[in-house]
DNA sequence: ATTAGGTTTAACCATATAGTTTAACCAAAC
DNA sequence: GTTTGGTTAAACTATATGGTTAAACCTAAT
């Protein structure tokens, strides 16, 4: 009782967030997740009654990261460069030591669409604040010929895409490993340029 | 023996692609695809003997939609800024006719990023040779300030990306389906200026 | 008319998997 | 030392699923 009370379910947590990530719920078997996780099928039933009560969990905690995050950088007063060059520095590295969190939401969302409602009520900041962040911070910068929406979905774009798809990025501009970190490195300081560069008036 | 000896085959293959797509390899069950095909689980085995084998079919398919696609239009000899507007307007408009196959995609690869080798010898184009066109057309532009590699991970990133994350951002942005495909039709003149604008000097 | 090949039906096999159950174990709390 | 609750082991249930098989059917080509 006083052993492991809240430490197994943590440990079954992790596992389980382990292989969802990577294997998406069909691919996921229970008994791997308590392989895993160093106990056995029957106390992983013990904790969560069924699998699709462990996977929401993984599901909302991945929502929640990858939300609340965007929100550390997004959500700041900063003046738009500054709020740029911190979202696309730190979301970027979180996203590289969380690689599998986008594809898997990404793609569970799609085979169950109706689910996204559900979980956005868990989540602490609602999204649409982000935008109206955003959109605050690009008035006070004078940039009226961009919709505040395209941005955010353009910087998200450009920051989730090559770490959802960096299997396929590598093999087509045949980088290693190193090198696609490396040049994940190098986008890390071109790509705040590059997005001011296609908002400012010339 | 006339009556539909390959129509059959083509309509098992389109009804596997329509489940594939949307459920992955995991999710997928061959009665399923039967069911969609309109024929019985014994005639499926016998056009394609596993699952597998269909599969591999199937996601070999997407794989060359998606870059014989994208090949056409960036792979043309038009000056830099007709190239990116016409990959930008084409490339979404097929991506939202078919806007399950790059999650896909994606998602199998994340899943097994081996099998990406094997399915790149039957494109018939090499994505490299994608990235020289761009490169030849980039310095024809005397675009010198952008990695080549940069603006072609850019711009697919924001082709694709709102198509995958479509039912994601639809819920943040308060979107109907419609309102949604608008804002799409939107983003498809403005993404061109907006990349213009990123890589040119001021 | 016979043949051949696509097609159906339905039963069947082997295996995998989510989830359950029961008995026993063990350590800490009382 | 007895109780309590987390934990294990192992067997078990029910069901789903990929794949097979065999017999019969139907139609077009011969």
């Amino acid at each position: 009782m006083v052993n492991t009370p809240h430490c197994t379910e943590e440990k079954i947590l992790e596992a389980a967030k382990k292989i969802f990530h990577r294997k998406g719920y069909d691919g996921t078997r229970m008994q791997e997740i308590a392989d895993e996780a160093g106990i056995n099928k029957a106390l992983l039933h013990y904790y969560f009654r069924t699998k699709e009560n462990l996977f929401n969990a993984v599901f909302q905690d991945a929502f929640k990261d990858i939300f609340s995050r965007l929100f550390l950088t997004v959500g700041s007063d900063d003046p738009l460069e500054e709020k740029l060059g911190k979202m696309i520095n730190e979301y970027i590295g979180f996203l590289q030591k969380n690689s599998f969190i986008p594809g898997f939401i990404l793609s569970e969302i799609n085979q169950n669409p109706d689910k996204i409602i559900d979980v956005f009520h868990s989540v602490p900041v609602q999204p649409l604040f982000l935008y109206e962040k955003l959109r605050d911070s690009m008035r006070d910068a004078r940039i009226e010929n961009v919709d505040p929406r395209d941005l955010f979905i353009n910087v998200l774009s450009m920051c989730i895409f090559p770490v959802v798809a960096k299997p396929l990025l590598k093999v087509i501009f045949n980088f290693s490993e190193k090198e696609y970190d490396e040049f994940i490195e190098k986008r890390k300081k071109e790509l705040p340029e590059f997005i001011m560069n296609a908002i400012t008036k010339k």
